[in-house]
DNA sequence: TCCCAGGCTCTCT
DNA sequence: AGAGAGCATGGG
C-alpha cells in the first residue's frame, strides 16, 4: 500500500491507508486489551508501549509516538507490510468475497508470543466480554504499570504463582492451565524462541505440550501471536461456516493464508 | 432461569 | 480412536 507516513508535533499520522479499519482489527476476537476512550480514540498497551490511536478515513494518528516507534514496532503489529488488497483479489470464493467486502479493514495482529497464548489458554470455552475482564485483572495484579496502563505480566513472574493466587482474577477452571503454561514457557520447556523457527506442526507440537492447550488455542496462538497466517482455528463460528459452506474441505485459493480468510469468516459470522 | 461462550481433559467404550 | 461428561464464571 502507499502508505504515507509523517510527523504531526508528537504524534504519527498515517495517511492513504487501505485495508486497515484500527478499531476493527483492535475489537474483533484477536486481542482482548484494548479499549475505546472517549473521543473515539483507541489505547491499550502492546509491543511494550501505551498507544492510543485513532483513524478518520483513510487517515490514522498514533499519538505521542515517534516515527522511529512506528517503523520498529507498529509497522509489524498491525502487519502493515502486507498486502491485503492482493490477498482479497486472490479469493475466489463467492463467501469469502462477500465477507471482505463487508469487513474490509480487518488485518491479523502480530501479538506478543506469550500474551498470545496465554489469552487464548483463558479463551477456553469462555465469551469475548469475560475473557478482556480476566486478562485485564491478570495485567491489573500481576503486570507493570506503564503510563495509563499495565504491561502483560511475563511468563516468568506468573510461573512463580500458585492457583490460588490466580483467584481474583477469576478465571475458574483456567487457572492452572496458566500457572503450567508459565511455568514451562519461563523454564524453557517450550520454548518460544524455538518455535519461531519450526516449522508449523512441529511448533504446534510444542504448544500441544502445555496444560489447556488443545488444536483451538495452538492455532490461535501460532496464527495472532507467532504470525502464521497458515493456521486456522476452529472456534464454534468458525465451524459453523466450515459446516455450512465448505463440508467438502476448504476452497483452494486460501492456500498458506487461511489464517486471514479465517478471520474474515469469523467476523462476518458472528456479525451475520 | 436457562443457555452458551474464539475448548480442553479425563474417562469410558 | 471416538464420544461424552465435567469444568468455573458470568453475559445475554
Amino acid at each position: 500500500m502507499k502508505l504515507k507516513v509523517f510527523q504531526d508535533k508528537n504524534n504519527l499520522i498515517l495517511d492513504d491507508v487501505e485495508c486497515f479499519d484500527v478499531p476493527l482489527c483492535l475489537d474483533c476476537g484477536q486481542a482482548f486489551r484494548w479499549q475505546k476512550g472517549s473521543d473515539n480514540i483507541w489505547q491499550g498497551v502492546a509491543c511494550g508501549k501505551f498507544l492510543r490511536i485513532s483513524q478518520e478515513g483513510n487517515k490514522v494518528t498514533l499519538y505521542n509516538t515517534t516515527e522511529n516507534d512506528f517503523n520498529n514496532l507498529w509497522r509489524k503489529y498491525f502487519d502493515l507490510d502486507r498486502d491485503y488488497n492482493k490477498i482479497i483479489r486472490s479469493y475466489d470464493d463467492e463467501s469469502l468475497m462477500v465477507a471482505c467486502e463487508t469487513y474490509p479493514g480487518i488485518r491479523i495482529l502480530k501479538q506478543d508470543e506469550w500474551e498470545a497464548l496465554c489469552s487464548f489458554i483463558i479463551s477456553a470455552n469462555n465469551n469475548i466480554p469475560r475473557i478482556k475482564g480476566i486478562i485485564n485483572r491478570l495485567c491489573e495484579q500481576f503486570g507493570d504499570e506503564i503510563d495509563g496502563g499495565y504491561t502483560f505480566p511475563t511468563a516468568e513472574k506468573l510461573s512463580t504463582l500458585t492457583v490460588d493466587d490466580l483467584a481474583p482474577i477469576r478465571s475458574g477452571f483456567r487457572a492452572k492451565y496458566i500457572i503450567d503454561a508459565a511455568q514451562k514457557v519461563s523454564r524453557g520447556e517450550v520454548d518460544i524462541a524455538l518455535i519461531k523457527t519450526l516449522p508449523f506442526d512441529e511448533a504446534k507440537a510444542q504448544l500441544l505440550k502445555i496444560k489447556g492447550v488443545g488444536e483451538k488455542v495452538a492455532q490461535c496462538t501460532l496464527l495472532y501471536g507467532f504470525g502464521r497466517v497458515e493456521a486456522f482455528p476452529r472456534d464454534v463460528w468458525v465451524n459453523r461456516i466450515v459446516a455450512e459452506l465448505y463440508p467438502d474441505g476448504l476452497p483452494e485459493c486460501i492456500r498458506d493464508t487461511e489464517g486471514i480468510a479465517q478471520q474474515y469468516l469469523f467476523h462476518w459470522r458472528r456479525n451475520a
